[in-house]
DNA sequence: CGCTAGAATTTGAGCGCGCAAATCGCGGCG
DNA sequence: CGCCGCGATTTGCGCGCTCAAATTCTAGCG
């Protein structure tokens, strides 16, 4: 007999709640009881089968307990490739923050993937109809996203982080408010004194892009900045040299900008490296703002707006698994500006 | 009744084998047969149920097969948080990698979280006993790593990323050479001409680390390089800030590099900046050639060394689900340089 | 001291499936 | 024409657990 305290080493297979049972002279139930309602059995009881079950190093079977229970405790994930030009860790953030939230509900995280959108809601439905994931979150929603509608016609639970143009309030999201984002990133450009701020965004048609133009043409508007703002929007694919080009395009105009805000941070180094090649110095001949605050950011020194992924982790797991069924399920989270040397000096006149 | 091809929208839960069974005609475990061992059953049957499957939107409850079968198709990953310094998607890209040849081989990733290693360490025993996860990936292994050891003892199948520096041959990995890395990364720049070609690194005792100093190091001496090469082998911990002044400290020297090979490319990009400041032109005065490929160096056309993680994904869910017990169960995968405009102009004398 | 309410504990059934052994059905052969 | 043998199909059982219902135990009371 092995002595309290003694982990038993795997000898064979592991213990089930019979063994220990068995081990410690009651049934199947009282061990499940001590487990699951220790109010409802005895104290001395209690005691003796807390005992066992450390003893014996027994550890629930989940797959029995899921079968049972008929309920996985996982949360489905579709992994996507990053893309290549993108700079972002939000991913990585985000599947961390998921599974730390999880952790806290003891639920962990099913990834899996898939070739493509239809691929992927198949696997969805697939996933759920055989119980290995309860229920799902989204990433990365485009404005015409399927996958929304798709998942609630197949009556699979999920919640989406972010959100589509339409049709957003029939399902539950957790988004970051990408107006105020670029909002605050011109606040602070003009309380550093600037005032020819120009935006340097994708080309309008993804949700994500046009709200984050928006907020540029909203704080542009309400500080009552340069009017001639059509020559201050600029629009670029996202990708470092595409972003370099547009930038030139904007430093050649008779009144260039002094201050740059973007859509990505992709985008800003973009326009970081148009400066210098420009002659200009960043930070202080020409200021810069990103979106995402990459890790590149950091290294860069450059400004930018960062998500409360972790908090849109916790947020997304708690509507997941959310017993208030009070809310509506749609949260809409403020980033935050982070300032370095990009956008630190006061703004000085040129030219 | 249905007609063919209408997928039963979940009127109520799933469809069980017993269902379809039912509605088929046959037993259970002739439907069971036609999924697993469809040889065994006469065509004429095997269409019928087949039909039926399909018709009733049928799919095999895992976790019954789990417990049935005793192994969840379940491949447990431990995600870390990602230091805030590392510009690495590695994690991203391996995690991609990972699903997607768990995918062809019918298994799934299960991420989890823990508090540090020894509650990394007590999950994964807990995942495994639990019969959650069948086997697991150790990530980012450390020369001292105590997890190979520690799923040793408990009997846990893994396959690891990396090694550590003693008892690598007592457990499967899968690694990339990072000997080999840097002295691509030398052989380069020695192909471009340079012939000062300085080392950027970490301070020694990480393993990987070590292994690209080690990999600088005999290429220089191959080549037979500057022989004081103890001044131009300099360390810093990984930040853009510390490399920054380490690279000073080496172009201000009497005979400084016109080259240097840096063991991650948050070093690299420190160097970039710093010889920027020092007024020399990267890709022209001086070059730099990162390691790991990460999106920022695509950004900064900062040429590096880019491991091939797919593979290593790849191979890790082979050794880890293979049956080809006849290989030794380590795999060192080579480095690939990726040459951008840091390092692509031939090396002009200075000075 | 016997009875009973209520607490403590046990038993029975089943979750959906896979394995192995049992049964069925059919053509061929003596 | 009946029996054998083999492929096709079915049945029984158990994986480890939970839920609900049944049973046993305990203590309190007349």
């Amino acid at each position: 007999m092995a002595e309290p305290g003694h982990r038993e080493p795997a000898g064979g297979s592991a213990p089930t709640l019979q063994d220990v049972a068995r081990a410690a002279g009651v049934s199947r139930q009282t061990v499940s009881n001590v487990l699951h309602a220790p109010e409802r059995v005895r104290p001395a009881t209690r005691e003796r089968v807390v005992e066992f079950i450390s003893r014996l190093g027994y550890q629930p079977n989940r797959q029995a307990q899921a079968l049972a229970r008929s309920t996985s405790h996982m949360i489905g994930y579709h992994i996507r490739p990053l893309a290549p030009e993108a700079l972002t860790s939000i991913q990585d953030r985000f599947l961390h923050a998921l599974a730390e939230a999880g952790r806290a509900a003891d639920h962990h995280l099913l990834l899996f993937s898939a070739e493509d959108e239809s691929a992927e809601i198949d696997s969805v439905g697939r996933l759920h109809r055989g119980g290995a994931a309860d229920a799902f979150v989204l990433y990365d929603l485009t404005a015409d996203d399927r996958r929304p509608k798709a998942l609630l016609d197949m009556g699979v639970p999920f919640v989406a982080f972010g959100r589509t143009d339409a049709g957003a309030d029939t399902y539950p999201w957790v988004d970051v408010d990408n107006v105020l984002g670029t909002r605050l990133a011109v606040d602070h450009l003009v309380n550093r004194g600037h005032r020819r701020i120009a935006f340097l965004g994708w080309p309008s048609g993804r949700t994500i892009g046009d709200r984050r133009a928006r907020g540029w043409h909203q704080a542009v508007e309400s500080h009552r900045l340069a009017s001639a703002c059509g020559v201050l929007d600029a629009r670029s694919e996202d990708s470092v040299q595409a972003a370099i080009q547009v930038t030139f395009r904007l430093l050649e105009h008779s009144e260039p900008p002094t201050a740059i805000v973007t859509a990505t941070d992709t985008l800003a180094v973009g326009a970081m490296q148009a400066a210098q090649r420009w002659g200009l110095e960043v930070g202080r001949d020409l200021a810069v703002v990103g979106f995402d605050d990459t890790p590149t950011a950091a290294a860069l020194e450059l400004s930018s707006i960062r998500q409360p992924i972790e908090l849109v982790g916790q947020q997304v797991v708690a509507a997941l698994l959310g017993t208030d069924e009070a809310g509506p399920g749609h949260q809409l989270l403020e980033p935050q500006l982070v300032i370095r040397s990009s956008s630190a000096r006061p703004a000085r006149p040129r030219r």
